[in-house]
DNA sequence: CGATTCTTTGAAAACAGTCAATCTGTGTGG
DNA sequence: CCACACAGATTGACTGTTTTCAAAGAATCG
């Protein structure tokens, strides 16, 4: 079950890692099932685990004074789903991160996860790594959703993330692009036109 | 000269650096004073530095296919200036950083950067923290772009920077929210009003 | 000062959001 | 297996916000 990580880990690194170095990082982490639609992190509470997907989709939103769902990322195989902040601060989140689809998940705690760069070079690397390009594609997405068009900001998407077209309902594409459901649809066919 | 950023490293990591290890801090970078309009950094070269404002400010923008300046931030005293991403990856950069007032910088480049990381452990601490909060903070910059209405973004930027009101002319800030400078103004004028 | 840059104001146009109705597909229970 | 319910997608008409264009007014700098 780990062995997805494995090679995830390896690749982000440009390394292989030996058995026993993985050994302590399946050490750290659980596995655990969700069922879709069950929720791993809930607004008002505080988070407590950093989660990468084996398999499976999730999504993390917050819920503005009007009631709107705001859709902040997907998360499929190969990503990492959190909020940060609160895992470290143990601030309570305004977010929440539910199951889009079955998920199979490793889960670690802030514990178990400082625990675990400590002891793996390799992990430690990886989490700065992926510091790095986080910081990039949100930098990118600040400039997507400030200065493009719905019309650009969609085909950022499908340029930038195709699979996700099949995989998630229209409306919840629209919620992540921060456009309505229906600009979306007059956009998509718009779109299609060309 | 490096006085402030002795006592801005010490802040960030709630630590007192002792002489040696600042020490290697102050051979890794050096000063470099800056005049009003110059460029640290032109779109299409690699960035070479990492810049610290001691005094001063500068801003970094990009130029989108109209020919439109779009200011993805500023920075002032205390501020760290650079695009990470060309500096790792030797790519040349689509943002210019330029000085909006004469400035005094520290810099230094990638190499001398993960020299001192190595040799100094504050410093390196330092660059983590900073991570932290810079993911935080294009988190927050990402849902205000995308959700906020102009007036909540104007709202949001004198809540957060009210000193940017008073050193950057409008037409600036207003590129940097991601409004027209007309807007804007109106904007302004609307809140004085409340 | 004079020149340039920045800000304000007005009017028109473009863009996206909202509301409401209809359509489509999917899955569930009778 | 069909019928119904439900969620999601589409379409049209309307509204509201923001942009654009143009011109005038203020502020700043050499």
């Amino acid at each position: 079950m780990y062995q997805f990580f494995r090679q995830y880990l390896n690749t982000i690194t440009s390394s292989i890692i030996c058995d026993e170095e993985f050994q302590l990082i399946e050490e750290a982490f659980t596995l655990k099932a969700m069922k879709k639609k069950q929720f791993l992190l809930h607004e008002g509470t505080v988070c407590r685990y950093m989660a990468f997907i084996i398999k499976g989709a999730m999504r993390q939103y917050s819920i503005d004074d009007k009631g709107n769902e705001h859709i902040v990322r997907f998360g499929i195989e190969g990503w990492w789903m959190s909020d940060r902040e609160s895992l470290r601060s143990l601030k309570p989140t305004k977010y929440n991160i539910d199951a889009l689809e079955d998920c199979q998940l490793m889960i670690a705690t802030n514990d178990q996860l400082n625990w675990v760069k400590e002891q793996s070079p390799l992990f430690f690397k990886m989490a700065h790594i992926l510091d790095e390009r986080h910081s990039i594609a949100a930098q990118h997405r600040i400039e997507a959703s400030m200065n493009y068009t719905a019309e650009e900001k969609l085909k950022d998407l499908i340029k930038n993330y195709p699979d996700f077209l099949k995989r998630f309902p229209q409306n919840m594409l629209a919620s992540y692009l921060g456009i309505s459901p229906e600009t979306f649809s007059r956009v998509r066919k718009q779109i299609g036109r060309q």
